[in-house]
Formats: C-alpha cells, structure tokens, sequence
DNA sequence: TTGAAAGCGCTAACAC
DNA sequence: GTGTTAGCGCTTTCAA
C-alpha cells in the first residue's frame, strides 16, 4: 500500500524517472539496471498506482459503459460481450445503469466523464436532443450499440432490424400464413420498435395481406405478449402466425396462447426475435431471429479502443452492421387449413 | 476540459484552496466569498477532476465488483440490484467477470486494487487458500455474496440454503411424494451445490425415503437439468418428484419430460430454486424457492460503503441472513397413484 | 477566514 | 543512458 516508485528507486539505488522507464519500457535502459530494479519490483511485489498515472497521463484506461438494464439478458449478453473481450486489452468498465430514462443517461455521462474514462458504449434505446448534444460535447470516443448516433463522429454498431423483420414475415408467408400478426415495440423506439414493425408491415403488404388489427404494441415484456395477443384475438381470432419484436413477448403470447387450448405451433405458428437463452428453452422452442449480442459488445469495444488509441488520427469509422440469422426452432410450421382451431 | 480548479481561482480572485473549500464544505468560508465562487463555477461548468481528487485523497470512491458471470441472471440480478442501490450514494462500479475461474478472481482482485477501488464485493463460489490470502491482503473493505469468507472480518450476504432445501424437499413429501430425485450441483460447490443437497438429504432421510439412485449432477445450466432427469429416469423410471438446485436445470429438466410424454405436473412435479424470470414464464410455470437477488445487492453494497465510510472503527459486521420463499405455481402437485404415467 | 505551499504517485521534458 | 525537475488537479497543513 505505501510502496511507491520512490521506494523503488531509493532501494535500487536509481532515480524514479529510470524505474519508470523500465515499468513502461518507455525509453531504453542500461540492462543491469534495468535488472536490478525488476528485482527490487519483484521482491517487494510493487505495483504503480493506477490513479497517480491517470493523473500524469490524463488517461485512466477505464470505458464507461452505459446501459438501460442491467439484469435484461437483451442487455447483459451485450456487457458480458465487452468484458470478455477487454480482459487483455488493460482496460476496465465502469458500468452504470439508467432504467431507460433519458436524463439519467445524461447525468451519468457527466460522472463517468468525471471519473476520467477515456471513452463510452452507450447502449441505448433513442436519444433526445439535449442528448445527442451531450454526446458531441463529451469529448471522448464514443461507440454505440444498437441505436443510431444521429452524428457522423459516433459510430453505432448494430443489426439490420428492417431487413431481419422482413425475412421473419416473409418466412411465415413462404409457411403458407395469411391470417399473420405482430406484437411490437414502440414506434417511437426507432430499431426494435419502429424498424422491426416497418419490416413486417411492408413484406406484409406487398403480399397483400396486411391488417391492423392484428396488430398489437407492447414494451418487450412478458406480460406485453401475453396481453397483446389476448387483444389481438379478441378482434382476429383466425389468426395463424404471429410475429413478436422480441422473444419475451413471444413467450408471453406462447404462454397465453396455451393456456387458451391453442397447440403451438399447430394452432398458431411463433417466431420472436432475439434468440435470447429462454428461446431454445421453452416449451415449444421458439424460433426466432438471432442477433449476436457478444459480437455487438466485442466489436463495439474493439472499435473504441481504436478510437482511444488512435486518437487525432480522425480516421473515420463506419458503422457496423452485423449479421443475423433466423434460428429453426419448434414454433413455427406450415399452414394446415383443416387442422387449425378456431375459437 | 482544460477548466481547473486553479482558474475558478483566478476568476473569482481567490486562491485555490477557498475554491477547494466551498466545493466540499470542508471549512467556513465568508457568504460573500463563497456566493462568488459558486457563480463562477456555475457560469463556467466547472466539475472537479475525479482522478485528482482520488490521488489526493486516496479514495477513488469506486467500487470493485467481482463476479463468475454476467449474463447469468442469477449473478446480473445481484449487479442490477447493488447499480440502483448505489445511484444516490456517490460512488460508481468497476465491474469484471471470471468465468468462474479462481485464477481471474485473484488478478482481477489486484487490477482492482490498482485502479484504487475503495472497497470490494465478491459474488462468488468458493476460493482455495491463495484466494482467501489474498482477500486478507488486499487491505480494503471486502463484502461477499452467498458463499462464505471462512474469514471473521469478511462480512457475508447470502441466503439459508441448506433450511430452503428442507422446506422444499418437505414441500414435495408433504404432497405425498416419496420418489423423489434430485438434480444437484456439484458438491464442492458449498454452497448451491452441498447445502442444498444435504437439505434434500437429511429432509428425505428423516423420512426414510432417500435414495441415491434418484440423484443427478449438474453445473447449473439447462442442458444439465436435460441430462440429470434422462439419466435418474433411466435407473429409476418410477419418480414422482424432482428438486432442482437451480431454475435452469429445472426447466431443462422439464423440458425433457415433456419430450418424453410425461404431463408436468400430473406425472412429475418439478420443484426449482432461484425464481429467476423464466421460472414464471415458463409452461408449466415452475415453482421454486425464490432468494432475494436485488436485494442481496443492495444490502451488500451498504454494508460495505458502510464499512468504506467508518473504517477504523472496527464495527463487528454480522453475517447477513436474508429470507427465502416458496412460490406457489403450476409445476407441483399432489401424488396420485393412479394417474401416474410411467414409460 | 484566507492564502501559500507541500504533497498524493507517476510521467516526461530537459539537461547532463 | 540517467537524473533533475516540473507538472497532472486537487486537498490540506501551516501561517498569517
């Protein structure tokens, strides 16, 4: 604890600036020496103050994270993705939580600006002005994961919701459903509420199948599912396959749909989106669209350490896009018309 | 950025240290004087540099979080419980993961220990001797969750797990059961692995119903609840009952029976522990002992800064013992001899 | 009450 | 190659 450089120095019968020197290789040193104050390093298990050389170099090597809910598997698969993937790159993660409140968010970008992080992910749903105004003000690197930046300097790492969407809805189409629902995100959430909806509207309708009502909106909970579908069925109850923007509304609509005598997927085909761990769990497995949740963390990551350590370089960054893929699970078959169940 | 203390000095005609003063109260300062200084820092921003402050005071008020893995909702719900508890208080969370790996604790606890954290929390399993050293060294105040410190000044949160077994183990007897399995995890494991299933033991050996071949092992996950029921039902094709050390091997466990033909629970009750959230929504819906996760997160992060903000005064910590339930849902039911489908 | 100055532990010019 | 020294931005004796 009060062992510090000048200790080191005193006892190798060196100045500090040398036992610095061999500490970060910074400059060439004489090779006794530097043998010599190793040995002394070593014997005396000394470690250099991290905060004391975050103060020197005006870097601290810590990533502040931001993150709307920590104990949603949405958002720690994404963390857990980040902090695998930083262990050996020397840097460590300052984590916060906001619940989803946009001023939250703001505040603490403000602490963990406070705390001398050398840059910030942001996860997060959509932003208001003051927001993205915050951002640009920040003046450190910042990655963002799943949501647009609005802002060319801040690339976003994320998936092509629209086109994933489309490729779901065209997949219960190809399965012979016309009588096809959603249960959706907020419109006014842009990725996985309002892309993911556009995807399936639009497929949708170039079929010509389209139907509000058998649209329903909820925010991407469990119980959203399960309620969703009850009102949808109240106004459609002929509906045959439904489409749900995550899989927890997925599985709250399988749950509803069960207990209401419906066979999944013989009476009602489900797909969800996601491919969170619940989706291979459940009973029937759910298919759904897979995003790479660890992947989205590791590359974000990646690309701010980038930032971070070419800084001044302005390279410019493009955004990530990475793929998904539609995972072939129980809950979802091919339309039977005698077979289906109508209550 | 370049805003110092020194220049709020210099703007508001004083010296650094009255500036230092009315930023942290630490001594009278006139009205007058400190209404200037206030406007000064208002009208420029001013944020005094974290790092700075952490070098002078030698308290970074950060907060080491040490866990096996973050996107086991398990282990994330304790986090999510110990960030929202820890919002108003000041401090912020570096936060890294093992894997479970002993090795990783101990470097993460020293690379903690570096960036300076003021105190650390351990979710952890169990350690061998070097660990347990090495948290008698590390000369902050440490908290851990649900495994014990084997070390008086260690204080530990966790739960009864050996008194929750017995209770639920009673549970299933006392529906009429008396095949009944269960599906541990490994014993050197003290805590959700042997407690639990020395619960179930002495529970069932009371009532003279134990029997070896009805137990299982698993490593907490789904696919070993999957394997653990295929292989007690292969020895022992007549159970009526399961325990599960945790949810997932629970669902997991369920999961095969239903792909067996069995009906849950008419022809097995499924007993779990944890109540994380699939437990709720899966179908059948899984009764289970539920611990307090957030809670747990957030009694521990106020023991510590507790102990962080009155060292010295050596205050006895008690252990903290916090209260399991049962939850009541669909999975279990009465035994009934006749219904009993056994393939 | 206030200010000057030393110091927290480390790095990086700059000079030797 | 090595040592001296001046910071990094803040807190806190110690004097005034």
């Amino acid at each position: 604890m009060k062992i510090t450089i000048k200790e080191i120095a005193e006892r190798a019968g060196v100045s500090k600036a040398t036992v610095s020197r061999v500490l970060n290789n910074s400059k060439p040193v004489n090779e006794d020496i530097k043998k010599r104050v190793l040995a002394v390093i070593d014997s005396t298990n000394f470690k250099p103050n991290a905060v004391a050389r975050s103060l020197s170099l005006k870097k601290s090597h810590l990533i502040g994270i931001i993150i709307p809910d920590l104990s949603n598997p949405v958002f720690s698969r994404i963390i857990a993705g980040i902090e695998s993937a930083i262990r050996n790159l020397d840097y460590s993660l300052l984590i916060t939580a906001t619940d989803f409140n946009v001023d939250m968010k703001m505040q603490h970008m403000q602490i963990l600006k406070d705390k001398g992080v050398d840059g910030l992910i942001l996860v997060t749903d959509h932003g208001n002005e003051a927001f993205f105004e915050a951002m640009l003000e920040f003046k450190k690197p910042i990655v963002m994961i799943g949501s647009d930046s609005a802002v060319d300097s801040i690339p976003v790492v994320k998936i092509n919701n629209y086109k994933a969407a489309c490729e779901a809805t065209q997949h219960l189409i190809n399965l012979g459903h016309e009588k096809i629902g959603m249960i959706r995100g907020p419109l006014t959430d842009p990725h996985s509420g309002y892309e993911r909806f556009m995807g399936f509207r639009d497929t949708m309708m170039k079929a010509g199948l389209f139907d509000e009502a058998r649209i329903a909106e909820g925010w991407y909970s469990f119980d959203d599912g399960y309620k969703g579908l009850s009102k949808i069925i109240k106004t459609s109850p002929d509906i045959s396959a439904l489409f749900c923007a995550c899989d927890l509304m997925a599985v709250g609509a399988m749950k509803y749909a069960t207990e209401k005598g419906y066979k999944i997927p013989d009476d009602l085909s489900v797909l969800g989106f996601d491919d969170v761990e619940i989706a291979r769990m459940y009973n029937p497995s759910l298919r759904t669209v897979r995003q790479p949740f660890e992947e989205k963390g590791r590359l974000s990551i990646e690309t701010l350490i980038h930032m971070i350590e070419h800084k001044g370089e302005h390279i410019s960054f493009a955004n990530h896009i990475l793929t998904h893929e539609l995972i072939l699970r129980e809950s979802t078959t091919s339309f039977k018309r005698e077979g289906q169940t109508i209550e």
